[in-house]
DNA sequence: CGATATGTTGAAAAAAGTCAATGGCAGTGG
DNA sequence: CCACTGCCATTGACTTTTTTCAACATATCG
């Protein structure tokens, strides 16, 4: 297993209110004058690359939006084996479960480096008791992860659908947002992770979507390279042009 | 595929304060002055088994409580492909995406014969905002289907755990609450459709179930039967001693 | 520049899918 | 009441996919 970094650097406070994230996160639907109510510091916090957010089963006393980067919530069994069980991206809120619960269900682990806002637990408590604005944003987000993890089952989780197949739905949720044709490389551990199964079988996979064409090598080993309509073709199931040559 | 059932039949208003699903469902927490709040009827609806309680894409008016009986949560592809993502016992909460978004995510159809009261989305939306007690229930609840949804692709998921173990941990949710030897029989099918295999295959990890003593046929097909220690082993992987004999 | 990790590939075994035939059970209609 | 019919479930035979184990290649980091 890899070399885990547990260490975050500070940016200091983060002012919501003018947060580019604020948009598409926690905080949309907010007026100047609810954003007041945060009397808490907002931390800024930059993790590297391989680096834990959270631990699964340590106290959850915060909720993190992820600014930047890319991050992968693990589930473990009681054997220590881990599942990853959702794919998170600018904007995506991380351990929503500290507004209900005790502690954490996941280890967050960082993909890439990444930037997230840590918003404590008590910012949220008094926002939704100070203004009703929050409520209908929390609600549909809480939802919208429950869409996505139904999702993961139907969409990876299936036996009757080819490995490369699959392997493809994963690569399409990796893609760098400004470029489609990047994608963010994964171990194969990790892909194997994702789509449970073995590595070796996740490395023929991407072996099988090279062969096609629809899969490159990127110049450094951060990231691949890929036909963007082709990798949707394979996400599909469908057969490309290249392989039917 | 089977044939399914519209109809339900209405058994009049519920008294939710007196209720005896109160406690472990979407109300505990609420005080006796709480519950005159709730100013519209609470219809108390069954539904034969194969009877579809709400559909995917329509519009999401009400949340229900599940008060008797077994439902199945079906995620449908664009290819109409069907994936059961969620098995809902008594005292469960069905559609709550009703309080969040404006269609429901699933079809959810009773395996057997079930009892379920409908509350519409604008009591829950009195109730929140007359009274404190509900939201963190509400919270709770939300997050506990995250945990589920998550558990389910992380125990069920997983190619390198065998067919058998798998359909072992199915039949585990599918236990009768007062008799844990009783296991609710669905179909193959139905089965395959929660482990995302084909149908053979399922009767096979079946087979090997009760070829090793952990299941057996039921008097009648409704249900079969089982030996609770050995159903706990099988799902944990292990082989049973009438195996080894 | 080498030590260590990860990725790739081969070969054999195991598991699962597929197609097809058979068997069993329940409900229907004579 | 019983034979008929239709729907599942089961099983067999075969094919394909995946796992597993192992060797080897490649890349990264000290």
């Amino acid at each position: 297993m890899r070399h885990v970094k547990l260490q975050a650097t500070w940016n200091g406070h983060r002012d919501c209110a003018s947060c580019a994230m604020r948009s598409s996160a926690l905080f949309s639907g907010l007026t100047e004058q609810d954003f007041a109510l945060i009397q808490e510091p907002i931390d800024d916090l930059t993790f590297a690359e391989d680096a834990v957010v959270y631990h699964m089963g340590s106290p959850a006393d915060a909720v993190f939006t992820l600014r930047s980067g890319l991050v992968k919530l693990v589930r473990y069994s009681p054997e220590g084996e881990g599942r990853i069980v959702r794919l998170l991206r600018p904007g995506d809120l991380l351990g929503l479960e500290a507004v209900a619960g005790e502690r954490y269900d996941h280890t967050a682990i960082s993909l890439t480096p990444a930037q997230v806002c840590k918003i404590p637990r008590t910012v949220i408590m008094r926002l939704n008791n100070e203004t009703t604005r929050l409520l209908p944003r929390l609600f549909e987000l809480w939802q919208s992860i429950v869409r996505k993890a139904d999702a993961w089952t139907t969409d990876l989780g299936s036996s009757q659908v080819s490995a490369a197949t699959r392997a493809a739905r994963v690569l399409r949720k990796l893609r760098f947002e400004d470029d489609p044709s990047r994608i963010v490389r994964i171990s194969l551990e990790d892909m194997g992770a994702i789509l449970g199964m073995a590595p070796e079988t996740a490395s023929r996979a991407l072996g099988v979507l090279k062969r096609d064409g629809v899969l490159q090598k990127g110049t450094t080993r951060k990231y691949w390279r890929c036909d963007p309509a082709a990798l949707d073709a394979a996400a599909e199931g469908e057969k490309t042009a290249v392989d039917e040559a």
